[in-house]
RNA sequence: GCCUCUUUAGCUCAGCGGUAGAGCAGCUCAUUCGUAACGAGCAGGUCGUAGGUUCAAAUCCUAUAAGAGGCUCCA
């Protein structure tokens, strides 16, 4: 039956090509050439023409605005790209077809499991597969992976057919794939397409590589459990993740960048450099600072209210819980009251509290505390305010997903027209802090409104058209590469992310600006305007790390440890030679400490290279060595960390030369 | 919460049915040393927890807790 849908439809296919084999069509390349070649001939055969060597690289290619199979015929007039493993489209048709030899292999080893989708994602692939009663974990991966290196060998083609719905949906039905068939069932009538490799054939829209003997090099990487369709209540596939290269030498190199990036995991580093803890009695997801990263907090901080201060914020303080009314005006209670962390109640009065999960309502009560006039505005209250949310136990991760939190929040109440130069104040902030703390790779993404869906958001139409074009236009002026992402935006207004990536990759959002309709409607919020009528001010949450706990972690990644002079816990240490030498070593601290520098002595008896070497990994910038020379010249012998010797220098030489490194970002 | 994996000394890890091991850290002694690890000795673990199988369990089985990689969600 299926093979009958394949020969029906090739052999048509075949004929179609046949008939108009002789006619020629104009190609035009990138380097603005056209050149003429046979209808029906394929990108493949274009590369060949131009050189053997660039057809053997090739895995893709872009034929008018689609990215195709290189090996699809062409049959009109059209402009024509190749993408080799250099472009993100070669890798993606690569990284995709592997999870079709993957899965392939997968379907010989296991026989009658079902697949779910496998597509390529940034760094590889997956394929989640409902694996039924086959028991499998991550000892079955050398198997698997023997099977694909076997069948990629065999030079398999990824052979395309379109099909009619009605086909598609019978083959499958006839497979009894209840995933396939529910992804058809959404798809248009007549852009369906099989690929067919070996003996596994997918419901795929393409593009493929040429065939499976360009796959060199495979790994599977991982097992997780991946809801159907992402829905927490429908069946849980197995999904495996894999990566592949076209030389084994790429591989062993991305493996290596995983192992160099574990060193940089700040869970390993918070805990090697005394930054941060976590106890189970205290609970899990709960981190506590210790006297090094508090030391680095306090400093961040310190730096972004200095920021603030000079930018027209006010600093203020609020409880850590708030009365149930709070938040049954704000409208978390009903949001949140089940998926939170539960009421806390008085003995006696039996009133209700609850953990705050946000500042914004308890500063919407500062604006309230007494008639504010449009003279007022805008009016900024900022604090380093702790939440608690509850989050499921699987969820949380070091420091970048917890249950208690501090975030470096303020919230601006202005008039409609003050928003767009609030907005610009506040990119300002973090790209001020971006740059400051060398964060170079971050993407900035702005959520708005799903245009065809207007209904679920609050507020009016006139007041998110103006909010979502200042939003852009603030971002456009400020230069920001900027992505934007319709319907993403929250109910109660559109917002500004930064996202910044971990050292494995993990995007996580850090600073984020959002404007609030919501909130200055629940608590009534007004402002006399010049006009003598009360108006709506308008609200902006913004936290230019995003958290205290997240930013840090994500530091910690960048820095590798190895933080900024002037954030840095401990600046100096001072190394003796031996304990002769600690009544200078003593001096010389007191001196250094008045100057305003940070650090210690390491007194104990242990030879100089040990010291240092202690201090290497520490990751202590600078390493004062003093001995006998140095006491009798009143010098210091300095060694910077990850550089080496610097040479003797005074003093005040070693002061000065300190202060300008701080100085020179802030 | 769900899927897969992990859990042995403060840290990193070996042992995988037959009396608990190493390196580093710690302590004591010795040493007073010049740019990445001096030496000797000592101490440290009911092998995550609770059951079970077995003559015998760190090792096999079951449950449970915590951690890791994902999924959903989110700063």
């Amino acid at each position: 039956m299926k093979t009958e849908i394949f020969y029906v439809s090739l052999q048509s296919f075949l004929d179609y090509n046949i008939e108009f084999y002789n006619t020629m069509i104009n190609i035009s390349l990138p380097d603005g050439s056209v050149k003429q070649f046979a209808k029906g001939t394929t990108a493949l055969a274009i590369a060949r023409s131009i050189s053997e060597g660039l057809a053997r690289n090739v895995l893709a290619a872009k034929v008018g605005d689609q990215v195709w199979d290189a090996d699809r015929p062409i049959e009109q007039d059209t402009s024509l790209v190749l993408y080799t493993w250099a472009d993100a489209e070669g890798k993606a048709a690569f990284w995709h077809s592997s999870a079709h030899l993957m899965a392939e292999a997968i379907e010989s080893l296991y026989p009658g499991v079902k697949f779910g989708i496998g597509p390529h994602i940034e760094n590889g692939f997956y394929y989640d597969i409902d694996f039924m009663d086959y028991a499998i974990s991550s000892d079955d991966f050398k198997k698997i992976e023997d099977k694909i290196m076997e069948l990629a060998a065999q030079k398999q083609t990824f052979l395309r057919t379109p099909v009619t719905k009605t086909e598609a949906l019978a083959y499958f039905t006839q497979k009894g794939d209840e995933y396939k068939l529910e992804l058809i069932a959404d798809l248009p009538e007549d852009a369906i397409t099989f690929y067919k490799t070996g003996d596994f054939l997918d419901l795929c829209r393409g593009p493929h590589i040429p065939d499976t003997s360009f796959i060199k090099a495979f790994k599977l990487l991982s097992l997780a459990g991946a809801y159907w369709r992402g829905d927490e209540k429908r069946k849980q596939l197995t999904r495996i993740y894999g990566i592949s290269f076209p030389k084994q030498k790429e591989l062993t190199e991305y493996l290596n960048f995983l192992e160099e990036a574990k060193k940089r995991d700040h869970r390993k580093i918070g805990k090697d450099l005394e930054l941060f803890m976590f106890s189970q009695k205290v609970g899990g997801g709960l981190p506590i600072w210790l006297p090094k990263g508090t030391a680095l907090r306090e400093r961040l901080e310190n730096f972004l209210k200095k920021v603030q201060r000079k930018a027209g914020y006010q600093q203020v303080m609020c409880p850590h819980i708030g009365n149930v009314e709070l938040y049954k005006t704000s409208g978390h209670y009903d949001k949140y009251g089940k998926d939170s962390f539960q009421p806390i109640n008085t003995p006696i009065e039996g009133e209700q509290f609850f953990l705050k999960p946000m500042n914004c309502p308890h500063h919407c009560e500062i604006y309230k505390n007494k008639p504010r006039s449009y003279k007022d505005l805008p009016l900024r209250f900022a604090e380093f305010g702790t939440v608690y949310r509850y989050e499921q136990s699987g969820e949380l991760h070091g420091l970048t997903r917890v249950r208690g939190f501090t975030q470096d929040d303020a919230h601006i109440f202005c008039t409609p027209d003050q928003l767009q130069d609030e907005f610009k104040g506040v990119i300002d902030i973090i790209l001020y802090i971006f740059k400051t703390l060398d964060f170079k790779n971050f993407t900035a993404q702005i959520s708005l409104r799903d245009k065809n869906d207007k209904v679920k958001y609050i507020g009016s139409d006139e007041n998110w058209e103006k909010a979502e074009a200042a939003i852009i236009e603030a971002a456009a002026e400020k230069g920001l590469n900027t992505v934007i992402e319709y319907g993403e935006a929250a109910f109660y207004g559109p917002k500004l992310d930064f996202m910044v990536k971990d050292a494995i990759g993990r995007k996580w959002q850090l600073g984020t600006v959002q404007v609030d309709y919501n909130l200055p409607e629940r608590f009534d919020l007004e402002y006399v305007g010049a006009d003598n009528q009360k108006h709506r001010p308008i609200m902006i949450h913004r936290a230019p790390f995003g958290s205290m706990e997240r930013f840090v972690a994500v530091l910690i990644e960048h820095t590798g440890g190895k933080f900024p002079l002037w954030l840095t816990p401990e600046q100096f240490i001072i190394l003796p030679i031996s304990d002769k030498y600690a009544a200078y070593a003593n001096k010389l601290k007191e001196t250094l400490e008045a100057a305003d520098l940070r650090g210690s002595i390491d007194d104990r008896s242990e030879k100089t290279g040990k010291k240092i070497r202690d201090a290497e990994l520490n990751k202590i910038p600078y390493m004062l060595i003093v001995g006998e020379k140095e006491e009798a010249e009143a010098t210091i012998s300095v060694r910077k960390q990850g550089e080496g010797d610097l040479g003797t220098m005074s003093v005040n030489d070693f002061i000065t030369r300190i202060n300008q490194e701080v100085n020179q970002y802030l």
